[in-house]
DNA sequence: TTATCATATGACCATATGCTCATATATAAA
DNA sequence: TTTATATATGAGCATATGGTCATATGATAA
């Protein structure tokens, strides 16, 4: 996670057999900035684990507490609780409080968007 | 990864207190079922990775070999290779063989499109 | 055939992940 | 205040993940 491209500056030469370094140097001027790049790995991370999928998927109809979800998914309320954490951070979901219950949400629409892409690549391709 | 909600049949009374009994019905119902939910998720994670993020958006501009992925990520060539594999399982990634090289590219217009409604859901949150 | 190049794969290891358990916090009721 | 409810959080542990190294494969050249 360390051994970034801080060594390998646009104009060297590289020690390993590269075949086409101008698109290599494209593809650096292309891409996201490290951190960037990263947050968005976050938040496909954040959607590559079954639990916190089926997650997301009952938000997208309507609002539940973290008991309901616990009790949908079938793992501990603490479980759950933790998993919403991670959405929260990449701002998947968010909270309203009603008294001591918290229910959860969607946070907007591209949560849903992305997940019904995702489903169309996945069925198209077989 | 095995306690699935395989005990916990529709009309059964929970132990755990759970409110909303009918929203935890409703999200059943909509649910996926269990395989393809586990495929969303696998797909979801092989994006869910800053060096395998790098690959997608690289190959987003046009097709590269493995040794031209390798410099511009900075790994071995192996590790690339790996990273390749699970994008080939995902069929995210497929490739085109000129002799000894193989050519890598996007799958289908999917991928680009989840990176770019992900990153829009970056930029706005914030 | 042998040698070489481009890539793939398996074993291994350090780190990351997801769960459980115990505990902490926050709100409401008694 | 004390008690109960709903959720959050930290520690610890088993498993998963991503990298390296060594080796295998597949194609081309000699």
């Amino acid at each position: 996670m360390k051994k970034e491209e801080s060594l390998l500056g646009q104009s060297e030469q590289c020690e390993c057999r590269c075949i086409h370094q101008e698109r290599v140097q494209a593809a650096r001027e292309h891409a996201l900035p490290l951190r960037e790049n990263e947050q968005l790995a976050d938040l496909f991370k954040a959607m590559g684990d079954p639990n916190r999928l089926r997650i997301l998927r009952a938000l997208d109809r309507e609002e539940m507490c973290v008991c309901d979800l616990a009790m949908f998914v079938g793992v501990s309320e603490s479980a759950v609780s933790h998993q919403l954490r991670q959405l929260r951070q990449q701002q998947l979901v968010t909270n309203r409080r009603e008294g001591p219950i918290l229910y959860y949400r969607l946070n907007d629409n591209h949560v849903s968007a992305l997940i019904h892409l995702a489903l169309e690549h996945l069925r198209e391709e077989i």
